[in-house]
RNA sequence: GGACUCGUAGCUCAGUUGGUUAGAGCGUCUCGUUUACACCGAGAAGGUCAGAGGUUCGACUCCUCUCGAGUCCACCA
């Protein structure tokens, strides 16, 4: 026992103290079990928000209670490259100095992103270790780091050479801001007015038979190839094998067409006419259906989200634009029946809530379907502890439903496609085969790469065993010893990516390792504002965790947002109310601050040393003590923070200082053993939710150890 | 259309496997400057635990239905 006391002058003194000291440091070689936990790598846009610092408030707590118990604990930091989020940010970086990525090029855009990247890195580091977060930072990965661009060619390679990864031209989710691919999982819908046109088709051959059909897209009948009713349709089936006619005037150079008329049992009776129009080049349903009857493919909106040749006169006009003249002609050709109000969700890119485009594109894919069957098997033997439960449920239902996944993206910030050409030739490769050859301009998405998370961190491939037993080459230099930490015991996440990752890494893990990712998975609730409506940058209704802390401390943020813990459910803030708990906190540890002056720098002189519980008092908190640490163990082993952060609260405050102090203080001198006793056993269960406050108190005994890190949790 | 979550004091939320007078913080009210603390202490008011029915000796807790809020998935011609 050391009895040099520090004199902390703040949270940064102390915080530099704890790594001074290597407390963070995992030890491999360590002869401890270990514990390993995970932290989701926040994206590169800028500032954390609340939502982070509650996640890792939650991860370092839980780290700081395993070192207690005399675990090995590692907490591997990083930070995702995030590649469309990244773009958009740093697109609106550029705009500022009136650059751009036509202006760059890019290699020299490239050059400055990665400025860019430190500029936003160092904020991020910053709030990390003014959080308090206890992270290993010497095994911190960047998702574009060697390690992980190693990690991501074995994946491509490997799929490749399964037979698993295809290219070709396929419809896409296209989103015209960001003008790249994007998949289902990061569509969502918006719900919208809109109008649904009721437009007539003169069937060939006849001078006044028409096929009505109901759209909400006028403009695409440019690319109409065919149109389409379901099997037995009572008007129409007659006309099934004849031609119709797009309802387009010689205005338009392209029409009007004759297109075939169809039946396909995919079109609904109730939607509608009963009648489609079918446009494969910019509806999905459509394309399915095109395929199966061979139907052309054209396209009148391009990448830009702009009309194309097909539509001249009508060339380069945005789809708002081209709809009104498309219904202007409609109208004065007499095709326009009616028009009806019509409410439906409109498909939107959840980065940039643009309206997203189906089309045709050059894309690459994954075949994942065995993937997910792997997964799922994995997930139904509850090989991974869901809180909450029924998560287990959510992603075995959507991995049975999954599509093959496009992982290419048409961006500059990312893993690049490891293909490189000449001629006709190709190459999977990660550098350069030789003169002549180009690589593949895409990027990968950047979910590819956050899918081996909890492998690439820990220098996968170089701990995955070969067939000959051995383990691959080391080129990343990653320590083989951490194949200790995997899987990892522990991993938290926002709900809202629940699909683009965990399902991910959950897949890639079982597939590459034959094993889980992680042995329990978290799903936090979300912090909304109070009409329920999530934090976002347009809404202009977030809350910075700065402000939080500047104002009532980093512990009592802390311990705020422990009491949105609980799994699964979401929390409705607003900074009142923050501010109201941030205040209760502040004053909780004020409270440990004024019961410290009075146990420690109070103590009578003639105190006794040793404990002595034959008084009933004495007797009574002691065993109140014993079933508050029985409940506090056993609510960090459920991992419910906010009912051991309340017990803790509870007792310290009302039943210790209210009640026994007070009593105490009539024969304060036999009392003197258990008061100290008490207040260190509450400052070390109090540590993992509150780690400044605590060790600063901690100093001040006569009788310690360096830190209250070197503690052990009270048996 | 399918799945799920929630509806507990004025507000934001807890409430472990069903068990005696349902809890916290803030807010409100009344006292109190006792030598750790007014960023405090003592005390009080405030809830038919959304509603109805059921299971049970006993339900906020389990089941069914209704109403209300929300999330996710699928689809929207």
């Amino acid at each position: 026992m050391k009895t040099i006391k520090n004199n902390f002058k703040n949270e940064k003194e102390i915080y530099d103290f704890w790594e001074k000291k290597k407390y963070f440091s995992a030890d491999p070689t360590s002869s401890k079990k270990s514990f390993s936990l995970l932290i989701p790598p926040p994206n590169l846009t800028g500032e954390l928000h609340l939502g982070h610092v509650m996640q890792h408030s939650i991860l370092d707590a839980i780290a700081r209670f395993k070192r207690f118990q005399g675990f090995d604990v590692l907490l591997l930091p990083g930070v995702d490259h995030a590649g469309i989020q990244f773009e958009a940010t740093f697109e609106k970086k550029l705009q500022k100095d009136d650059l751009s990525k036509q202006k760059l090029g890019r290699e020299k855009w490239l050059e400055k992103a990665w400025e860019f990247k430190e500029e936003i890195y160092k904020s991020v580091w910053r709030s990390w270790r003014m959080m308090g977060l206890s992270a290993d930072w010497k095994r911190e990965v960047f998702t574009l780091d060697d390690g992980p661009r190693q990690a991501v060619f074995e994946e491509f390679k490997t799929f490749y050479d399964k037979g698993l990864i295809y290219k070709g031209p396929y419809i896409v989710q296209w989103c015209p801001k960001d003008r790249t691919a994007i998949e289902n999982a990061e569509v969502e819908y918006e719900e919208r007015k809109e109008k649904l046109y009721f437009v007539k088709y003169l069937v060939e051959g006849t001078k006044n038979e028409y096929i009505e059909i109901a759209t909400t897209r006028p403009e695409t009948i440019f690319a109409d190839t065919a149109i389409a009713i379901y099997p037995g349709h009572p008007k129409y089936k007659k006309y099934v094998g004849k031609k119709a006619l797009t309802p387009i005037s010689i205005l338009s150079l392209s029409g009007p067409r004759s297109i075939p008329i169809i039946e396909d049992s995919r079109v609904e009776k109730e939607l509608g006419t009963g009648a489609l129009k079918i446009t494969p080049g910019h509806d999905l349903l459509d394309y399915a259906i095109g395929k199966d009857h061979d139907l052309e493919v054209l396209q009148v909106i391009g990448k830009d989200g702009k009309t194309t040749m097909l539509a001249a006169p009508l060339f380069d006009l945005k789809v708002d634009e081209a709809r009104q003249q498309v219904l202007l002609e409609l109208r004065k050709n007499g095709s326009l029946v009616k028009e009806e109000d019509y409410k439906h969700s409109v498909a939107v890119c959840e980065r940039c809530r643009s309206v997203v485009e189906p089309l045709i594109s050059e894309e690459w894919f994954v075949k994942v379907g065995n993937l997910a069957k792997e997964a799922i098997k994995t997930i139904k033997a509850n090989e991974i502890r869901f809180l909450p439960k029924n998560y287990a449920k959510i992603l075995s239902g959507w991995l049975e439903n999954i599509h093959d996944w496009c992982i290419s993206r048409s961006l500059w910030w990312g893993h690049r496609i490891p293909v490189w050409y000449r001629g006709d030739e190709i190459k999977v490769s990660l550098d350069s085969p030789g003169e002549d050859w180009v690589q593949d301009e895409q990027v990968l998405d950047t979910w590819f790469s956050s899918g081996l998370w909890p492998m690439s961190t820990l220098g996968w491939p170089s701990f995955a065993k070969a067939s000959d037993g051995k383990p691959h080459d080391q080129k990343a230099g990653f320590d083989p010893e951490l194949v200790k930490y995997y899987p990892w015991d522990f991993e938290i996440s926002a709900p809202e990516i629940k699909f683009l990752w965990i399902a991910r890494m959950i897949m890639l893990s079982v597939h590459f390792t034959d094993q889980i990712p992680f042995k329990t998975m978290f799903f936090h609730g979300m912090l909304r504002d109070l009409e329920g409506r999530k934090f976002s940058k347009s809404l202009g209704n977030g809350i910075e965790p700065m402000y939080l802390i500047e104002k009532w401390g980093v512990d009592a943020t802390r311990m705020a947002l422990y009491t949105y813990s609980v799994p699964g459910r979401d929390g409705r803030v607003s900074k009142a109310i923050l501010d109201e708990r941030g205040k209760n906190y502040r004053n909780f540890g004020t409270k440990l601050r004024n019961v410290t002056k009075f146990i420690l720098e109070l103590k009578p002189a003639n105190s006794k040393q040793t404990k002595n519980l034959s008084h009933e008092e004495d007797a009574l908190i002691e065993k109140e003590l014993q079933d508050l640490i029985k409940a506090v163990t056993k609510h960090l082993d459920n991992l419910e923070l906010h009912l051991a952060v309340e017990a803790l609260y509870e007792f310290t405050w009302h039943k210790f200082a209210d009640i026994y102090i007070e009593k105490s203080k009539a024969r304060r001198e036999e009392a003197q053993p258990i008061l100290e006793h008490i207040l260190k056993q509450l400052l070390i269960m109090l540590h993992p939710f509150m780690p400044f406050v605590t060790e600063e108190i901690y100093q001040k005994f006569d009788v310690k150890k360096e830190s209250i890190m070197l503690e052990e949790w009270p048996a």
